[in-house]
RNA sequence: GGCCAGGUAGCUCAGUUGGUAGAGCAGCGGACUGAAAAUCCGCGUGUCGGCGGUUCGAUUCCGUCCCUGGCCA
């Protein structure tokens, strides 16, 4: 079983997951779609240095800021820094917010056709312009069971349908993939306090020079880059760029950042059915306690 | 002290020719199978500043008081 440790953003897992790395040789997977991204690293919160010389750390400045990553990529990354991680005598401990990531490594994806690469840029600047409420009305028609979902999930659906033939609800159902490992989950979430949380680290992430880092960025990355896609670094680019005040601009990646916690929550909160979950709150007294038997019940399963 | 403009949802405001009110933002709930810190869906009772008056009925009209901002003393 691979222990993993999820939550919203801001709720200490890489905390939890070092009290760890005191007691055992483990190794961290970041299950994080945005610290991928070298460059951007004080508005990911990416983990210290002395962090990362705590234990090794996987999965953290991978990708250059205009490349496009995916669920599936990165699950063929993370499994073999798992395999590597064991061929060393080390425990891997995956830790991050991304759940679809976690659920393409651990859950059951569907196996991809072949796209056509030519076909599929043409058809995504042929979707493009086309608002989403049309995209609703093609994929009503193409594939059904897609059509309440959101616009990223839209073109998806069309485009899998338009150059594979068959529709994405029906090649999750017949081509699904078996879980790579056996996972169990300790989900950490510190209640209403979060918000208080954010707060104070996003004024720390200002105060640690965030505006400099995104001015640099914006001189060398392109504005269509997919790294630009976190929270607060639009927000951050707009203030450097006159079109918001600092003050305006600091409550606005606060309000995005307590989103970004809640749409987490929720997902943590329903999607991992069936999993085997403990739920923790940081804060809590016995926050020690809970995660040391946790860690234990692990080890006892595995190799000890 | 006088004049003017305001006081309506947590915030910014709209509105009701008198029949007790609704947008945006925030917040809350939900969805999520290769862009996921993304992308979407749903949820609006609040002494309509206080007190009187007129009226079958006042948040709306009248009076008065309080508060905020501006101008004049």
């Amino acid at each position: 079983m691979i222990p993993v440790i999820c939550g919203p953003t801001a709720s200490g897992k890489t905390r939890a997951a070092l009290r760890l790395a005191s007691a055992a040789r483990i190794e961290i997977i970041s299950a994080d779609s945005r610290q991928l991204y070298r460059g951007f690293d004080i508005g990911t919160a990416k983990p210290s240095l002395a962090e990362r010389q705590a234990a090794p750390h996987h999965g953290i400045d991978v990708l250059e800021p205009t490349e496009r990553a995916s669920a599936a990529w990165w699950a063929d990354r993370a499994d073999e820094w798992i395999r590597d991680a064991l061929a060393r005598g080390r425990m891997p401990v995956v830790i991050g917010g991304t759940g679809l990531y976690l659920r393409a490594l651990f859950g059951v994806l569907f196996t991809e056709p072949p796209m056509d690469a030519e076909r599929r840029r043409a058809l995504e600047a042929e979707l493009a312009p086309l608002d989403t409420a049309e995209l609703r009305r093609q994929v009503a028609a193409l594939d059904p069971a897609r059509a309440h979902l959101g616009r990223t999930q839209l073109l998806r659906a069309i485009e899998v349908a338009t150059l594979t033939g068959h529709r994405l609800s029906e090649l999750q159902r017949e081509r699904a993939t078996v879980p790579r490992w056996p996972a169990r989950y300790l989900v950490l979430d510190p209640g209403p306090s979060l918000a208080g949380t954010i707060a104070a680290r996003t004024r720390g992430m200002f105060a640690a020079g965030w505006r400099d880092e995104v001015r640099r960025l914006i001189a060398t990355v392109p504005a269509d880059a997919p790294a630009w896609n976190a929270s607060g670094y639009r927000v951050v680019r707009d203030l450097e760029q006159g079109m918001l005040s600092p003050e305006a601009a600091m409550e606005r990646v606060i309000i995005e950042t307590r989103q970004y916690a809640k749409r987490q929550r929720t997902w943590f909160r329903h999607q991992l059915a069936g999993e085997e979950v403990t739920r923790l709150d940081p804060h809590a007294e016995s926050f020690d306690d809970v995660l040391r038997a946790w860690w234990r019940a692990g080890a006892g399963k595995e190799d000890a």
